[in-house]
DNA sequence: TCAAAAGTGTTCGGTTTACACCCATGG
DNA sequence: CCATGGGTGTAAACCGAACACTTTTGA
């Protein structure tokens, strides 16, 4: 681009883009996956649900804006809201995606671990968590942002460590096995999965007080935190839908 | 972000934002990787290679502007750009990646079979393909998208038939390891690259013609074409970095 | 004493790896 | 006739899915 800038650009000679954020937050609440979505007070797409954002202020980056409008739309403190993952998806930039004018977004997808029920961050409408394939149509093209950031998701967890994400600081094998099985909608082998990651170097360390704790009944399990690594080593496959040429 | 949209927003009110594409368009020429480049005719960083790129025009999305500048800065012809695999990589927005004005860039990789040297495609400045890893520090923040690009498109390699892209409508199953290995930077093993190929459903299918041909010396080797897949299944593994601790 | 969840062991079968070997062509 | 690259075969190592079994808790 920078190559052919006209010596003398003007921006403001054509009308002027704006650039906006737009969040997929992700959370577990009860083993089902929810996501964080706003309803609209105003036209267009009055009354219909949306995902959370807003515009990129002239001073900051489309990430440090979404980290902004992530600690507003959710109501939690900043510190705590510092310590979602948070990852760039991909920028929607379709000329008519907004009536009113040229808007340019930056989608993102955040996670986190079991979050409160968002608190009015200071806008009117009212923000909820919806377990994910219950929202129905959202406003603009936020149906397919939503549809990216939960195929992005569902695809890093193979090959990350993502869904440590998705825990509390402290977590048992079994809580990190239903992020995946809540994730894609599958059951996955109990032993299995335990062998897998206990084997990926850095996924999780176990926690070194006296790890011992109850999720209701059953045997006590034992308590591991995330290990420092981000790709996994080796990969925890999705079990693969059944091919009929198989 | 619509949510709170203030509704007398006026998006002139304060200094607006541009916004342009980066391309980081890659080939194959004689087994090694290279990419597309620009010298800059001014300042800043004048004389500085840079990607090539450009604005985003009022009326047309990101993925628009990045198509017509592909065609324009390879100086192919509309229809053969069109062919070329393009494909988002992210959105760069710090405030002061151009120190002119606020300029927000969607980043695109590119990549096609052995292009022929750029032609000049209306800029004046000269446009090159150097080989990846010789092209010295870029102008702006274009190392950094240099180098996701290359990672994105390593990876890609991995778990998509992504790397048909680089070849000709018909190819052999040398020529497609070649571009792993130009890629990735290692050797493969010739036989069970072969068969991991052919038995990916999907990633390439024979040409139908009398298929031999010659690449030089040795056996005439079979043609084939791009299969319809997108997906790699199974996935073809970059060998891994022998560790220590194994 | 039963249900539920954690944790361990084992078997079986497919896949991957590292080779050896033959084939076809140009120099 | 040799170097070069294409193509086939194979045995050992490795890995992963499936499932039996024990342990520890709350009801």
């Amino acid at each position: 681009m920078h190559a052919q800038v006209p010596d003398g650009y003007d921006p403001r000679a054509f009308e002027p883009f704006a650039v906006t954020v737009d969040l997929a937050v992700f959370t577990l609440r009860d083993d089902r996956l929810h996501v964080l979505l706003v309803r609209r007070g105003e036209e267009p797409h009055r009354g219909r649900w949306a995902l959370p954002g807003g515009f990129v202020l002239p001073r900051e980056s489309a990430d440090t804006a979404a980290r902004r409008e992530l600690a507003e739309e959710t109501g939690l403190s900043a510190g705590t809201a510092a310590h979602l993952h948070l990852e760039q998806l991909r920028t929607y930039s379709e000329p008519d995606r907004d009536p009113r004018m040229r808007v340019v977004s930056v989608a993102y997808a955040a996670l986190g671990p079991d979050l409160p029920e968002p608190r009015g961050g200071g806008d009117a409408a009212d923000a909820r968590w919806l377990p994910y394939g219950t929202q129905g149509a959202l406003a603009f093209d936020h149906d397919a942002i939503l549809a990216d950031a939960h195929d992005r998701v569902g695809a890093k967890l193979e090959y990350t460590c993502l869904a440590t994400a998705f825990c509390p600081p402290e977590f048992t094998l079994g809580e990190l096995r239903r992020v995946y099985e809540a994730v894609w909608g599958v059951a996955l082998d109990r032993p299995n999965f335990r062998r897998k990651v206990l084997s990926a170097q850095g996924f999780v360390r176990p926690a070194q007080g006296p790890p011992r704790l109850t999720g209701g009944r059953g045997k006590p399990a034992a308590l591991y935190r995330a290990g420092g690594a981000t790709a996994l080593h080796p990969p925890l496959l999705r079990p693969e839908r059944r091919e009929t040429t198989t």
